[in-house]
RNA sequence: GGGAGCUUAGCUCAGUUGGUUCAGAGCAUCUGCCUUACAAGCAGAGGGUCGUGGGUUCGAAUCCCUCAGCUCCCACCA
């Protein structure tokens, strides 16, 4: 019995024993999941960025998917957790590029497949460092079938699907009017343009009217470089201002070209002049009007963003210095009206944050509103949930009106498009070469393999991330294999809001196009991890702790409570370091409770009757914990999960049950007590364990020897027993005199050491079971009385009366007071209670439920008025 | 401009279909304690007109309307 004393440590260390277990369980092969005949818990992990740093948000959000995936293993299911990489297509070819320019490398120096060597270098060196952050933080994931978005099965998946869809006529190539980032040289999505407000100037430019030299037709713009692209001015037919331009046409200042004035009231009257200038080539709206009134195109922007041949003289400068330039020319010409300053939104690329530019180019698009069909209805039916389900309405909103998806972006890294370009116009679509061959050959027979010229461009990431949790299980390549058929489709999907459509709304829509089943049953959203003031972390902020070094001072575990306790879904959290530290003492708090158990002799011996008491309690109140924990999580109410289960082993387990049960010092435990003891704790830390990996698992071994492969992780949950409410109420009131007594003391500075003498008038209420338990806690001498002592301070818990005798330490005028108080507010509840029982449309119309219970109360509260009144009357 | 949501203790948030005087939790604060597991602790305590004003109801933090403040998403009038 002495050496186990000596052998547990007095702190718990985690950096020793959390990379320890992490290695024993890497060893065990705990994580890797098989199909069996055990029911699947599948989960994939939103795939970081291959060359991403691991950050709070990561943080939060592998923690989530770590506690649903370790539960479910404890819960007998088949738990396989998905981890992996995504390319990033734009966000790692910008890092190349840039580490290139580092070395004085420039991407147009390079051939292709050049550039490629160089980013795979930088995948093979930077990927995967993230993966490896994720195992400090203890991600039970299957390591074994880590995914990248362009192994090749993944890639392979991608080009299947593009030649599929564009057999089926959805996928389309056409011109159309793109975010152009002139800086990455890509296309992007709508939803990789972010829109900044901008203080810019409105410019008014005069434009001459053709057989009117007087007058001048003005045109208010905020991008005055762009009138070499000018096809028309448009003005609104309803507008009396303009009336003089109909039909006329007018010359684009410095450029000279006449150009039509037509209407539409499309134009704002109010605004400027209200004369419009059209350039379709460099305007969304103006390229709607172009096609309306089927105007020339003109498109002025070389792809960097500098001007073409069309800018006249100033073809090769940037468009904000023609800005700038051609201002001060327009002025010299008396071109220039007048400017005014000018506040207005500008797109920007999430990318690189340079303005986008509108611009008319060759993409590739998928046609969306037919397939967007079923994932609409998987969600507004609840096959698949959100939480929360707030977001139901945006997704809905976003389903309905969802518009054709750009999916070509002029990158190198990727997925090439599979389209073949015949040298006499033309292309084909095929998953390989040999396939493009063969196809273009039906087109013409002469062609030769190197007369096909494959599409540039590839295509978009979210175009591979969509298939993610299938081509994970390479279900496209392989439809009918025993993964997919086994893992597919997945439970949960932990991932932000912010990527909802991205990303969430796409795989759905995925799911339904190439498995005819929605890829996971529920929606996860996490919310934003924030600094005190609310500000996003971020980098450039630096208001973000390093997650490791967070690791390194506080242990995982910490760190893991610390984000689990502030999580609700859908909100942010609001991170203090602070918080970090509830979550080290919660585990110094485990660390010690378990010493005190290894503490003590145990001994075959009689159980004491409050030993008895407080082990059927605890039992009782476990079971319930347990099942209330069930119902949290069933709503992925996480946070409360965590908190419910702190306060049971804080404030129930160690505070109250360990107290009742603590031998007196120097003396043996019984060992039926211990052996129920050790039961409660095991089965705390089991429900603790998805939390608390590693110090429930270090724990988990010293308690007792166990079996090679007896880690808490793979240990299975029981089912809750037997839940009895009344020993549970009894002990509530137990542990409420306990606290008045103590209250008492603390309000006469007598020591707790100091034994009491508490007189109690027993009636229905009284936990008389309990009695040992509140005369230990509170070190009083228990006597029932029928008739309340003299000198003694009183208190009622329930209906019950209790006394504590203070011989000569009574103050009779406070004493007074407090009855007084107590009695103006059991009189008022009273009251209340009256009114509402008095009222008889209250007890015919509320349930008989809420009546019984009102009449119960009424009982009470007449009960205790009694015995306030004799009490005040006995002061006297 | 369109849509969604939020406003409860100093802070972060719970509050399930209206029904105990329902106003809660954790943290923080204050008081007293180095009590032989734990001062990273123990025992206590204080603290809120549930954003404003109205309405429905026997009964409203909860349902409806007004106003104020805040957040997010979508669109992008040059």
């Amino acid at each position: 019995m002495t050496d186990k004393k000596t052998e547990i440590p007095a702190k718990y260390d985690p950096s020793m024993a959390e990379d320890r277990w992490y290695a024993d369980w890497l060893a065990k092969g705990y994580f890797h999941s098989e199909p069996d005949t055990r029911i699947p818990y599948t989960v994939v992990i939103p795939p970081p960025n291959v060359t991403g740093v691991l950050h709070m948000g990561h943080m939060l959000n592998n923690t989530i998917q770590d506690v649903l995936v370790r539960r479910a293993r404890m819960k007998g299911y088949n738990a396989c957790w998905v981890p992996g990489t995504d390319h990033a297509s734009i966000a790692t070819e910008a890092k190349v590029v840039q580490l290139l320019a580092s070395q004085g490398i420039k991407k147009t120096d390079l051939s292709r497949e050049e550039f490629l060597r160089h980013a795979w270098q930088w995948k093979e060196k930077h990927g995967g460092i993230i993966l490896e952050q994720l195992k400090k933080l203890g991600a039970s994931c299957d390591w074994s079938r880590t995914k990248f978005t362009m192994d090749e099965p993944l890639s392979q998946s991608v080009i299947k699907v593009f030649v599929q869809l564009y057999n089926e006529g959805k996928i389309y190539r056409g011109v159309r009017m793109v975010n152009w980032d002139p800086k990455a040289l890509t296309a992007l999505s709508d939803e990789e343009v972010i829109y900044k407000e901008h203080n810019g100037k409105l410019y008014y430019l005069r434009y001459r009217i053709e057989g009117d030299e007087d007058n001048y037709a003005v045109v208010a713009t905020t991008r005055p470089e762009t009138i070499f692209g000018d096809t028309a001015m448009c003005i609104n037919p309803k507008d009396p201002k303009n009336t003089h331009l109909k039909g006329k046409r007018v010359i684009v200042p410095l450029c000279g070209r006449s150009i039509p004035v037509i209407e539409d009231e499309y134009v704002d009257i109010e605004f400027g002049t209200g004369c419009l200038k059209v350039t379709p080539a460099h305007d969304v709206n103006d390229y709607m009007l172009g096609e309306k009134y089927n105007l020339p195109s003109i498109d002025i922007f070389n792809d960097n963003g500098t001007l073409n041949e069309n800018g006249m003289q100033y073809a090769g400068m940037d468009r904000f210095d023609v800005r700038e330039q051609i201002e001060k020319d327009l002025q010299e010409q008396g071109l220039l009206e007048k400017t005014e300053p000018y506040v207005n939104q500008i797109g920007t690329s999430e990318r690189t944050g340079v303005a986008i530019e509108p611009k008319l180019s060759m993409q590739w698009f998928l046609k969306m509103e037919e397939l967007a069909q079923p994932a609409l209805k998987a969600v507004i039916e609840d096959v698949i949930k959100l939480y929360p389900s707030k977001f139901k309405n945006t997704y809905r909103h976003w389903m309905e009106n969802v518009r054709d998806w750009c999916v070509s972006r002029q990158l190198w890294w990727g997925q090439q498009i599979p389209a073949y370009y015949l040298p006499k116009g033309g292309f084909v679509v095929a998953e390989n070469a040999e396939e493009a061959l063969k196809l273009a050959r039906e087109k013409d027979p002469e062609i030769k393999a190197e007369d096909l010229k494959q599409d540039p461009d590839v295509l978009d990431t979210w175009f591979s991330s969509w298939l993610w949790p299938i081509s994970v299980f390479d279900g496209i390549n392989n439809p009918d294999n025993k993964d997919i058929n086994y893992y597919y489709p997945t439970n949960d999907l932990v991932t932000a809001p912010e990527i909802l459509f991205f990303w969430v709304a796409r795989m759905i829509i995925a799911g339904y196009k190439f498995k005819g089943a929605h890829p996971f049953g529920n929606v996860y959203l996490t919310g934003i991890v924030r600094d005190k003031l609310r500000r996003k972390m971020s980098k450039s902020l630096g208001n973000s702790p390093d997650p490791l070094e967070l690791i390194e001072k506080y242990g995982a575990d910490s760190i893991r409570v610390a984000m689990m306790l502030c999580t609700t879904a859908g909100n942010d959290i609001i991170w203090d370091d602070s918080l970090i530290e509830q979550g080290r003492n919660f585990g110094n708090k485990i660390w010690n409770t378990f010493r005190l158990l290894k503490m003590w002799n145990v001994e075959d011996k009689e159980q004491p009757f409050s030993s008895k008491v407080a082990v059927e309690w605890f039992d009782s109140l476990l079971n319930r914990t347990v099942t209330e924990i069930d119902r949290c999580f069933s709503e992925f109410r996480i946070s409360d999960a965590m908190m419910t289960l702190y306060k049971l082993f804080w404030d129930d387990f160690s505070s109250s049950y360990l107290e009742i049960i603590k031998p007196p010092f120097g003396e043996s435990i019984d060992k039926k007590t211990y052996d129920s003891t050790i039961g409660f704790y095991e089965t705390l830390l089991q429900h603790l364990h998805p939390y608390m990996p590693f110090i429930t698992e270090e724990i988990w071994h010293y308690i007792k020897p166990r079996g090679e492969k007896e880690s808490i992780m793979v240990s299975l949950y029981k089912e809750p027993g037997r839940i009895d409410e009344k020993i549970i109420e009894h002990m509530s009131y137990a542990l409420e005199v306990v606290s008045s007594i103590r209250n008492i003391r603390a309000g006469k500075g007598i020591a707790q050491k100091e034994v009491l003498k508490l007189n109690v008038i027993a009636d229905e209420n009284y936990p008389v079971r309990e009695k040992d338990i509140i005369s230990k806690l509170a070190n009083v001498e228990i006597e029932e009385v029928t008739s309340k002592p003299a000198q003694a301070e009183n208190f009622i818990v329930k209906t019950t009366e209790y006394s504590v005798i203070l011989e000569g330490k009574v103050d009779l005028a406070s004493q007074k007071e407090k009855i007084e108080k107590d009695l103006q507010y059991t009189e008022q509840f009273l009251e209340s209670v009256m009114k509402k029982l008095s009222n008889e449309r209250f007890v015919n119309s509320a349930p008989a439920q809420v009546v019984e219970k009102e009449k119960a109360k009424k009982a009470d509260a007449e009960k205790k008025i009694k015995i306030l009144r004799e009490q005040l009357a006995s002061i006297h």
